[in-house]
DNA sequence: GGGCGCATGTAATGAGTTACATGATTGA
DNA sequence: TCAATCATGTAACTCATTACATGCGCCC
């Protein structure tokens, strides 16, 4: 529902047409959300359909024509309940990439940390761009806010775990007895 | 693939039928991943196929047979592979919870507090879940380190969050001007 | 005897992505 | 003239989920 409400927010500003939407999502919200043109143009289909947007076809010069939608007031019910939920829901995050770490001792702690620099590497670049981002006015600041704060934590975090692995010369050992599967 | 590496990196250490895995991992890994049932048979089976592990049919007293797996030499080797990727990569965190931030002006100051205060406590929740997890031995510590640190930032950065929007009883606009949507 | 645990799956569905298709216009 | 931009979509596919199906044993 998220994605609704991001382009419904967006459409209750201004009406705008599909183009004009993912061109700003991409410049303004790529780092929080990744949503790909089909799946815009299938959820504004989808709104047009439920009555939550009205569609007005414009045309500008001799460029091709453009589906110029606006929000109803339908949509505007529809934004509010949306948006309620998604400010008084907390929905936790699963960290995929952290799976790695419960099988660290596979690997050689050598060839472990030079991985995990590499992982650093990655991390520290989506930082510097994540601050690269020129400020923007109203609430949409606390978005990259965010974003900075949880990238900083993370990095501080990976820094952390670096010093905490041994870093002797020690051999990986095929089956270490440390994770406990006994039940 | 993480789902794959976390498979294959538990069957390496012991091997084990698929009812069994999914008991460990909703016991121990609930809050790194989320893999249902019938996507761990399915992997499972599609692993077989590969070849990465072996299926042998066993039976314990009357009840249902069992299909154990255990890790074959092509599985270490896609294992060791799937775990280097791992731990180099890093894949930047959408927070998809964020989008309704750029549209706190919406609602009156006072719901938005009310609402965020009913987030906080979700938030809260989830934090103290995760610190009454029982401690782990070896690496899989990490994990559940990783998550609590994590919880704690966002928490704290809701708590600052609140604090620097409007208090006072202000009515809600309806087009506020402070999202630059201009090219 | 009724429900839960054990143990494995299948089928239907859904959400989202990639790749492809179209066709004019604008800029190098 | 060649590529990129504008503007909209369709089709095929992947991945994962929910709901359903089965059937015996164990415990209260």
């Amino acid at each position: 529902m998220d994605r609704e409400l991001l382009l419904l927010g967006l459409l209750r500003r201004q009406e705008m047409h599909g183009y004009q939407l993912m061109e700003f999502i991409d410049r303004v919200l790529n780092f929080c959300t990744d949503i790909k043109k089909p799946t815009a143009y299938f959820l504004l289909d989808k709104m047009a359909e439920a009555g939550w947007i009205a569609r007005t076809e414009s045309q500008a010069g001799h460029r091709p024509p453009r589906q110029v939608y606006r929000l109803t007031e339908q949509g505007e019910i529809a934004f509010q309940r949306l948006l309620r939920a998604n400010l008084a829901g907390y929905t936790a995050l699963r960290f995929a990439d952290d799976i790695g770490l419960a099988f660290i001792d596979s690997l050689s702690p050598a060839e472990t940390l030079a991985l995990l620099g590499q992982r650093r590497a990655a991390l520290a670049e989506a930082l510097a761009a994540a601050r690269a981002v020129p400020p923007h006015p109203g609430s949409i600041q606390f978005i990259i806010e965010h974003q900075v704060r949880h990238l900083e934590a993370e990095l501080q975090w990976l820094d952390e775990l670096q010093t905490r692995l041994p870093h002797s010369g020690k051999k990986a050992r095929r089956a270490p007895k440390d994770l406990a599967l006994a039940h």
